[in-house]
RNA sequence: GGGCCGGUGGUCUAGUUGGUUAUGACGCCGUCCUGACACGGCGGAGGUCCCGUGUUCAAAUCACGGCCGGCCCA
């Protein structure tokens, strides 16, 4: 009963945590008579360890959970781990220092997967430090989205999309390393200054023979070159809007067209776009309509649309070009320049655009219907849903699906070599086409047999990721189950992926139920460094939460995470603020002890007096204050009200008024009354408390209320019924200030006695608490709001 | 370049459906061991609520413009 450790330590807390797994005390009862409620947990990508906000984001997720339990709900809260994907492969090719183009691919995915089974192991052993209540760690009972049952689910709405006709190829600009001899994705480009020649080439103007310079730094792509654009604004060539030029040496007819893209002082302020120098005429080809002409091939060599330089590499074409351009007296200047170029972090060398044809998942078709599916949608808070509308309303293309890499979900598909059918597998299974048999003996089209390629391809991993709430609730493994619990309850996420992970999630399970795929979205900002810059490895900024979880604990670190972060929107770490969290909870527990010292009394008929009436009365607008909080998945609110309330109220000014009762040798109903009140007081603070601090709270509850139950299994508690609401708080306050000032002010300690003192007469019920508190012989009453109380002799 | 969000004492932050002396934390100053807590108590100093204009009887709160910061996209 009575608290034995002096101090709350942070070592207590894995005690607690081996009690909770030895119970096993959050695990998903699938045949409850509780409502469900169901969260989508964010599979934490395996690419490193958390930093601080990306602990404190999933501890938010956590509070989430327990909030729904105590609110009464049976709640499905799994522990996945997302491990498809680009990161992990570029890991696994620095650490070998080799491409996985020189490993054999089967090999190549078992060292990936010993780099994730690494990293994995450190993040579930943390999130279960953290205190996190997912349904289970155990090994097996975790998902994960490289195993084969996840994929073949990824794989079984790919099939389902592309049997709808839903899934088509085409042609896309991608990365391309010509040194690597592949693509390479957009988080592999290393941009660098590089010197490069800006040659000044010989335009004119059709029709005038007006000489139009421009310069650029990609002359070997003139073929290619399908527009010329100006500055809006430029004065010299206001006149040129909508007039055509032509190129030299290929003498070919292109528009001039006025774009902000071209700035003034660079070069002539004219500059052409061509398919494809850079990002900018990627995607002005997309912006202005413009036909992709293919100067460069596949294998990093010029075409024949370039005419003599086909099958120059890049760096020996524009040599040529330059030599023949100079020949026909088309360079007007050549000087040296720096240019921001896009490279391979790899190989180190400039990084080409070329066209390739790649799988698409259509997607404009549907974004009326996903309008109203996001509108179906309640958001937490609301704000947030601006970032998903914007979103939703700039879709101008369908979304590229397939990617040349290795470590993720295979493209399900098959090719007859004699007449390249395409081969779709029926769904179940889990298929790799590059080493697994067709499904058929031979070609549906032609007949042929054993004359079949596999895909070599993978999906994008938001392919997979974007079904992690249908997985929730039990996607093709209970179909009544999911039937029944469909959709999810609440996608809890960051608004860094709003564009990705939600927006795909809302649009694939829309295309496969034309349903909105969740009930709740909670939209949390972003764990910001002390000088308020987003913490990443590549900024260096990154804060271990571990040396902070062994210094505080994870209490308190969780609870500064619920009273810093406002819902919504951005916080920053603050040592000196997460120390202040920690004194809290040294409070509660001084609380608790001295609470724990007093019995809790058993009658049922409890003679409360005016002050138990008071502070109950408060306790019940802390309830509900915090219950709203809670309902609104904003955690800052309770959290800050149970501090106040604790700290503010019941320690410093209940606590004192009623320990002359509470220490009272005389068993009487006054002192029944002061322990009663004070045991309800701290049950609700615990329970009000434990959604945030998970740790602290059991342990106190354990040890004073309910050694059997955890407090996890209570649920929160409800305002006491016929108290009077109205209650003079603030005069109390002040009052109690005041004679602590005047004690102060005339250097008396606070036992000293003081003879006769006036207070105001709104606090005459408090009379018999208030002598004992302060050590009044005679305390009056008059009608002012002040307090009077005479200098000492 | 575009979009979104924000800008409140030294630092960080609550409050923004407009309405009395603007919340709290950390830090700072002073003081005190009071029947749980010095990781505590009590008292105190410290603010043009980014700037400008406007709407209004009334603006931290609404509108417009600007400056600064963050995030995302291109």
């Amino acid at each position: 009963m009575l608290l034995k450790e002096k101090r709350w330590k942070p070592e207590i807390e894995e005690e607690i945590l081996k009690q909770w797994t030895q119970d096993q005390l959050y695990t998903f009862n699938k045949t409850t008579k509780n409502p469900i409620f169901s969260v989508d947990t964010p599979p934490p990508y395996l690419s490193g360890p958390w930093h601080v906000g990306g602990s404190i984001h999933y501890a938010q997720i956590d509070m989430i959970a327990r909030t729904r339990r105590m609110e009464g709900y049976e709640v499905i809260f799994p522990m996945g781990l997302d491990r498809n994907g680009l990161p992990i492969e570029v890991q696994v090719e620095k650490a070998y220092n080799k491409s996985m183009h020189e490993i054999p691919r089967q090999r190549f995915l078992e060292l990936c997967a010993e780099f994730l089974d690494r990293n994995e192991a450190i993040i579930v052993a943390h999130a279960q430090r953290l205190g996190l209540s997912c349904n289970s760690f155990k090994d097996d009972e975790m998902y994960r989205t490289d195993s084969p049952e996840y994929r073949a689910v990824t794989q079984r709405t790919f099939i389902e999309l592309y049997n709808k006709g839903l899934i088509y190829i085409d042609d896309r600009p991608n990365n391309w390393c010509p040194e690597c001899g592949t693509t390479i994705a957009d988080a592999e480009v290393e941009y660098k200054d590089l010197e490069t020649t800006l040659s000044t080439l010989r335009f004119t103007v059709e029709g005038t023979e007006e000489e139009l310079p421009i310069a650029t730094t990609r002359p070997e792509l003139l073929s290619a070159c399908a527009a010329v654009l100006v500055n809006p604004e430029d004065e010299r060539y206001k006149s040129l809007h909508g007039k055509t030029a032509i190129t030299p040496l290929y003498n070919k007819s292109v528009p001039i067209i006025p774009h902000h893209e071209a700035r003034i002082e660079f070069g002539t302020g004219v500059v052409m776009v061509c398919s494809y120098g850079d990002y900018t005429d990627v995607r002005l080809f997309r912006e202005l309509q413009l036909e992709p002409i293919n100067a460069l091939g596949p294998d990093g060599r010029l075409t024949e649309v370039t005419g003599s330089y086909k099958g120059l590499t890049v760096t020996e074409a524009r040599k040529a070009i330059r030599k023949d351009l100079k020949e026909h007296n088309l360079i007007l200047k050549e000087e040296s320049t720096m240019h921001r170029t896009p490279t391979c972090w790899r190989s180190r060398n400039p990084i080409e655009f070329v066209a390739m044809p790649e799988y698409y998942l259509k997607q404009l078709q549907y974004i009326d219907d996903l309008r109203v599916a996001v509108d179906q949608m309640t958001f937490f808070p609301l704000k947030n849903k601006q970032i998903l509308v914007d979103w939703i309303n700039g879709v101008s293309r369908d979304w590229p699906i397939s990617r040349r890499r290795y470590y993720g979900t295979e493209v399900p598909l098959w090719y007859c070599k004699k007449c390249n059918e395409t081969i779709i597998p029926p769904p179940g299974p889990y298929y790799q086409p590059w080493k697994n048999p067709p499904p058929v003996d031979k070609c549906p089209k032609c007949g042929a047999t054993n004359q079949f390629e596999g895909e070599t391809r993978t999906l994008d991993t938001w392919m997979d990721s974007s079904i992690s709430g249908l997985i929730t609730i039990f996607y093709t493994k209970d179909d009544k189950f999911f039937q029944e619990h469909f959709p999810p309850s609440i996608r809890p996420q960051g608004k860094d992926i709003v564009r990705t992970w939600l927006y795909y999630s809302i649009l694939r399970t829309y295309q496969l139920f034309q349903a909105p795929a969740f009930q709740y979205v909670w939209i949390s900002g972003h764990g910001l460094d002390e000088k308020g810059e987003s913490m990443s490895k590549s900024r260096g900024n990154t804060i271990d939460p571990n040396p902070i979880i062994e210094k505080y604990g994870a209490d308190a670190f969780r609870l500064w995470g619920a009273l810093e972060a406002s819902l919504g929107s951005d916080y920053r770490f603050n040592e000196g603020r997460l120390a202040g969290a920690h004194r809290f909870l040294t409070k509660l527990w001084n609380i608790s002890r001295f609470i724990s010292g007093f019995p809790q009394p058993t009658d049922k008929n409890i003679d409360l007096q005016p002050a138990d009436l008071w502070i109950l009365s408060e306790l019940n607008q802390l309830i509900q204050k915090s219950k709203a909080g809670y309902a609104k998945l904003d955690f800052i609110i309770p959290s800050r009200e149970l501090r106040i309330f604790t700290w503010d109220l019941f320690a410093s000014h209940y606590l004192e008024l009623v320990k002359g009762r509470a220490y009272s040798e005389k068993d009487d109903t006054e002192r029944t009354a002061a322990w009663h009140t004070l045991h309800t007081v701290l049950n609700a603070i615990l329970k009000l408390l434990a959604p945030i601090c998970p740790y602290i709270t059991d342990k106190i509850h354990r040890e004073l209320y309910d050694i059997k139950t955890s407090i996890h299994k209570h649920r929160f508690p409800e305002p006491l019924t016929g108290l009077d609401e109205k209650h003079p708080t603030d005069t109390l306050t002040q009052f109690n200030a005041d004679v602590w000032k005047h004690k102060k002010d005339h250097k008396m300690s606070l036992r000293e006695a003081l003879p006769t003192v006036t207070a105001p007469k709104s606090l005459k019920s408090y009379s018999e608490d208030l002598k004992r508190m302060h050590n009044i012989q005679d305390l009056k009453f008059h009608t002012k709001d002040n307090t009077k109380i005479p200098p000492p002799k």
